[in-house]
DNA sequence: TTCCGAATATGAATAAACTGCATGTTGAAA
DNA sequence: TTTCAACATGCAGTTTATTCATATTCGGAA
């Protein structure tokens, strides 16, 4: 049925360059005889000649011309494939479909993207803006590469690179009572109303490491999409909202709102991105964890102001 | 080196239309344990993963997609490749490049390569009509595929199709004194200008038929390259030519000059059509040679006049 | 013509590969 | 946990590809 294969093509291609079977088996590094075998064999399984062997150069026939127009069309193809596996299997180049469970993260992941595509133009890059799906699945499922997320779960085949750490603090208005305190306590928030981003509260900082174990329910929680949104809510006294402290930077220096550690320690929660295992190796990945981590570094190491503590890298 | 072979692209092709294995062995008429080993080969070669086998249906990595796009560039193309190297094998389709001794041929080859042309749209045709090369040993080596000839030589490998025979008559102004005799002997012309197409005079039946073998020579030899200009130097009284009958019919017709047999019985060449012994049985080059007796016959069987024979054919 | 050298063809042996069978493993759903 | 379906794997049989050694063919030269 499926008789001919890309070797009689490049047999072929190499009978026609050289002229003759004896120099076209040195180009293909196989013996004149081998070509032969394997010439006589097409020929009788496709049912006519391919070349007139009498004449030097030998002379194509009709369905040797054929298939000649073939092996140009093909060939070329085909090593282009295998250039573009070699540097596939070589990591140097691959898909990167990458989800943010945090937010505000938009902030240095677009910068991060730019400076790696410089370094990284073969990879394909996408991300999955409006993730209504669990990342996490869909990661382990393919349908992702790379997630970033602060809730490490532990999950066979899924590993988590660190990011860095930094504080979640409580914004606040600047007339607010709990300026008055250096730390805020679970209780403290019992009246208040809570603005977040809306997503389920088990993937909220405030929720997971302060209130809840404290057992400590706000009077209120309110929603906002964006992190301008949330600042410019709790500015105006409609609520306090619990973020990123390089989040909150550039409002703490036009003096826009105050911020309050949540506990005298802080709530320190740390940005991993997770990736497959067997992606893991990968130097496009890999390559893409440094470049994230050298933004972070670049753009949000200084954000130390009299209210907020430096990132904490790894 | 070359690993890739069109038996791993037509198995990764089943794959993503049947979603998994077993499905696709079935598509390619193997067992799901042979496509597992081959997949397997070809992903330790290549030195990465092609597709995920947990998932259902199976999800293709980017190498894998690499080769699904290859697999969908080239597949197609073999593909029709292979269907044309059906035709070609079953003679339904070559190469037919003629070339014409006879340089009258014209009136009748072209029509007939237009119905030929209908019946055969395959075949690749074509007419070497400058011909300053040899065209029988062209035929021999492979430059071209027919030749129309009126001198069958006998050399191995090579086949000869007759069309048909004519007679070779001499034409004359009406005024001539030839026009007195009942047929043309070799002596009569010793006087006259000859007026043929610019070739070698061992290719003209005039000599090669009639005045060599009497040891004839006319007085002098004039060379036209188109027919209507030899009729119209003839019919002007400024020499005598010897042409087909046919090729003469339409002057007769207008009574614009008079022809003569060469001898009592006059002189009858047969035209041929010579092909490579291997390619006489193909049915596209058959199929030439009856177009071509059925165009001639159709178009020149009414030639007859007072003054000319009808062809004869075989 | 005959001989010679180069190219191709051929036959047999060997090496490689592909494939199928039987069976083990894994993952997902009940 | 069980079960089922899909995939993986070890092994054996078979086919296929290749090589080596040798024969044949072709074209040119003596």
């Amino acid at each position: 049925m499926s008789q001919i294969e890309l070797r009689h093509l490049r047999t072929l291609a190499a009978l026609r360059d050289s002229g003759s079977l004896v120099e076209a088996a040195e180009r293909v590094h196989l013996t004149q005889s081998a070509l032969s075998h394997q010439m006589k064999e097409l020929e009788t399984r496709i049912g006519c000649a391919l070349f007139v062997r009498k004449t030097r150069p030998v002379r194509f026939t009709s369905a040797g011309a054929r298939l000649l127009a073939l092996a140009d069309q093909t060939l070329p193809l085909v090593h282009t494939a295998e250039l573009d596996l070699q540097r596939l299997a070589g990591g140097e180049s691959g898909r990167l479909y990458m989800a943010i469970e945090c937010h505000s993260c938009f902030e240095w992941l677009l910068p991060a993207i730019d400076t790696y595509r410089n370094e990284w133009a073969d990879v394909e890059l996408d991300i999955a803006s409006g993730f209504h799906f669990a990342p996490l699945p869909a990661l382990a499922r393919g349908d992702l590469d790379l997630v970033i997320t602060a809730d490490p779960v532990d999950e066979p085949g899924i590993h988590y690179f660190p990011l860095f750490s930094y504080e979640a603090k409580l914004a606040v208005a600047k007339d607010h009572a709990l300026v008055a305190k250096q730390w805020v306590e679970p209780a403290d928030l019992v009246q208040e109303t809570i603005i977040s981003y809306p997503v389920d509260r088990d993937r909220l900082d405030l929720f997971t490491s302060f209130l809840d174990p404290a057992g400590v329910e706000p009077a209120r929680v309110r929603h906002a999409e964006l992190t301008t949104m949330i600042v410019q809510l709790v500015a105006s006294g409609r609520g306090v909202a619990c973020l990123p402290n390089w989040a909150l930077y550039e409002y703490l220096q036009n003096d826009y709102l105050s911020v309050r550690s949540l506990g005298e320690d802080g709530v320190w929660p740390t940005l991993y991105g997770a990736v497959r295992a067997d992606q893991a190796d990968a130097p496009f990945m890999s390559g893409f964890v440094d470049v994230a981590k050298e933004t972070c570094f670049k753009n949000l190491k200084g954000i130390v102001t009299a209210e907020l503590e430096p990132l904490k890298f790894r």
